[in-house]
DNA sequence: GTCTATATTCAGATAGAC
DNA sequence: GTCTATCTGAATATAGAC
């Protein structure tokens, strides 16, 4: 196929098959030799093409978050741009920031099902380099669209935006993550398992009136809690 | 202390050790020489004791959801002899479910913050004994939960219902997780690391509201699913 | 770039003295 | 019940031939 290019696949191929076990078996559960099995190379490749195993989840990570960080900014500011100064909806982000992310799981060449699944697992993977990775990754994008929420909705305390970006992310990584412990339980398979673009599309028409309602909910009572602005009524429509 | 008694206290120490570091590292990530370190006992007592690190894990769980199975059912049985018969709001049902889950934070007796963040940290745990275990722990109470949902909410196709019920799982499982990594970026701690009642109180004060805003949100639209019931206007308020 | 062979460390588990 | 000592396997990583 390709004799004298410097990268022939088997990069590529080690990284496909990193995503799809890390996916399946976690961080610790993965061995190197799972992966060059999988992969179809030799154990000593992955060394040498990325230096160690934590290297290698790194850029696991780093080949799909590139274009996720980039798409949202583009969402945000396409929106911020329509906006000429006027706050966004809450809907409008929550689709910039969940609707961008759900929609890799209908692109193969993005990952797919298989990273989105990844990625919701992640978020709870104890190892410190894996969380202080993502932290760095996340920064920015998190950054702004928390500055976005909190213009769009000023009524709300920020902490208790804050709160609620939280619990959103909670909900969608958990839906993606996609375990099969309380698939069982629950008796539908949630046809997760049919790959492809419908589950994706099925994912977000469920997802985002969910995260919508959650975020628009009417504010808690804090009976120790003075200080801040005390409203039962529910937040106004988007 | 407690010369002739069979169980001196160095079960009870292993299995407080092995709580606080699966919470922390994970179970692949936590090794026997870390618990029995932890612990201050001989490195053959965990064997001697549970049989094996997965049975130890198994029981690290099972002294806690013991209580919390029987609670949520007793919390759900109260309700619904009160209601005799009605249907019960959705707002009862999500109490006498994550608000019992949520009180055990509060009680260090109960195993307070460190199990409850280890109870979220779990639910993705890719170890597949892990996810056989809690779905026999689970099975027979989310059955009750559901059930009462499915009763208290006719309205809402009962695939959607355990959809949202799965989102709320994730939403709370990832708030009591309580992953430092998002917490760093969103900029504060969430005063999630002030450990003590005050911690789990404040918890359930902003969480509900969400869930509820969440469970109750408008159905999705799904232009491509003729066959079920599609309407968009708001579910009626409990 | 790819491979074999191996160095090194650490894991879970157990045998047997006390 | 507790301890020491050890077995056995598997992990990551690398040295060095090709």
């Amino acid at each position: 196929m390709n004799e004298n290019k410097t990268l022939p696949d088997t990069r590529e191929r080690i990284l496909d098959a990193a995503e799809r076990l890390f996916m399946e078996s976690g961080y610790e559960g993965t061995s190197m030799r799972m992966i060059t099995g999988e992969a179809e190379v030799n154990l000593a490749a992955v060394n040498y093409h990325f230096g160690s195993k934590e290297a290698l989840l790194r850029e696991v990570f780093r080949r799909r978050l590139a274009w996720l960080n980039r798409e949202r900014l583009a969402a945000l500011d396409e929106l911020e741009g329509k906006a000429a100064g006027e706050p966004l909806k809450p809907s409008a982000i929550l689709e910039a920031f969940f609707g961008t992310l759900l929609r890799m799981g209908t692109d193969e060449a993005l990952g797919g099902m298989t990273f989105l699944r990844l990625l919701g697992r992640t978020l709870t993977e104890p190892a410190d380099f894996i969380r202080t990775f993502f932290a760095g990754e996340y920064a920015e994008v998190i950054e702004r669209f928390k500055r976005a929420l909190f213009r769009s909705l000023p009524e709300v305390p920020q902490e208790e935006i804050i709160w609620r970006f939280h619990l959103m992310l909670g909900a969608v990584s958990y839906a993606i993550a996609g375990t099969d412990a309380l698939q069982v339980v629950t008796g539908c398979e949630l046809d997760l398992d049919n790959e492809g673009p419908n589950a994706a599309k099925q994912l977000a028409a469920r997802v985002m009136p969910f995260l919508l309602g959650g975020l628009r909910a009417p504010l808690p009572q804090f009976p120790a809690f003075e200080e801040q602005q005390n409203q039962s009524e529910p937040i106004k429509a988007a």
